[in-house]
DNA sequence: ATATTATTGCGACAAAGGTGCAATAATTTA
DNA sequence: TAAATTATTGCACCTTTGTCGCAATAATAT
C-alpha cells in the first residue's frame, strides 16, 4: 500500500505543523482554506498516525486529537509524554514533561494516554 | 436537592463494588439483574460521581468508566491515580501507583486523567 | 393519608467516528 | 505521452455514546 500526495493530505499537515497543538477533527477543517470531508480528515489523521507522522491523544472529553510527531524547543517529544488541555483556551499541547511510572508485578504498559487539565502558561 | 433511595441506584452500586473494577455504562447493566433504562444509570452514574461516591474515567477508547472511590488493598486510591486498562479482559483498573509529574513555569494542574493500556496481572 | 419533589422511562437528539462503494486522480508502466 | 493500476476521496448511511425535556412514578416528609 503505497502511500500518494494529495492536496488534503498536505493542507491537513500543515494545519497541524503551524498550530503546534493538538487539534480534533473539527478544529484542523476549520483551520483549512481546501474543504474535504469528514471521512477523508479522519482516514488522513489515521494514516498519519500508522505512519508514525502523528500521534493520538484522547482528551476527557472523549474527543479525540491529533498532534505533530515534532520535537519542540530541543526537547524530544516521544510516545511517552503528558499532554496538557487548558480549559480556558481550549487547547491542548505536549509537554515535555516525560511520564514516569512503575506498576505492579506482571503488569506489562504497552501504550498510555496521559492528560493533564488546567491552565497553561498563556492563560495562568 | 436532597437524595432518594431506589433499587436501581443500589443495584448500580452493586455491581461497581462487587467488580471492583471501573465499568462502563453498558457492562454495567449486563451485569445488574434488574433492567433500567440507559439515560437513567447515566444520571445516577453523574450523581454518584457529584457525590464522591464514584468517578469517572476516560479511557483511550473515549468512553467514560466508573469506578467506587475505595481502597484497595490497604493502599488508598484518591484523584492522583494511574488507571490500567487490559486489552485482553477488557477491564479498566485502578492502580495504586500515584501519577507524578511536574509541568513548566505557569501551568496549573487542576485534574488529570491517565490510563495506561496493556496487559494486566491475570492476564500475562 | 396526603403533599412534595427526587427519580425514572421514553422519545428524541447531537456529536464523534467509522464503513462500503463508486468515482476520482496520483503514480506506474508501456 | 497515453494507458493501466490502485490509492484516495466523497457521499450516504450507520453505530455508539451520552444528554435532555417532559410527563409519569414513587420515595420521603408532613
Amino acid at each position: 500500500m503505497k502511500r500518494r500526495n494529495t492536496a488534503t493530505q498536505e493542507a491537513v499537515l500543515s494545519v497541524l505543523t503551524s498550530k503546534r497543538r493538538a487539534m480534533s477533527q473539527d478544529a484542523i477543517v476549520k483551520q483549512m482554506e481546501v474543504n474535504a470531508d469528514r471521512a477523508t480528515i479522519y482516514r488522513i489523521l489515521n494514516r498519519f498516525c500508522e505512519d508514525g507522522i502523528v500521534h493520538k491523544i484522547v482528551a476527557d472529553d472523549g474527543k479525540q486529537y491529533f498532534a505533530v510527531c515534532v520535537k519542540c524547543d530541543d526537547i524530544p517529544v516521544l510516545g511517552n509524554h503528558f499532554h496538557f488541555r487548558c480549559t480556558k483556551c481550549e487547547t491542548i499541547e505536549c509537554l515535555p514533561t516525560l511520564v514516569e511510572f512503575s506498576v505492579p508485578e506482571k503488569y506489562v504498559v504497552q501504550q498510555m494516554n496521559c492528560v493533564l487539565v488546567g491552565i497553561c502558561k498563556d492563560c495562568s
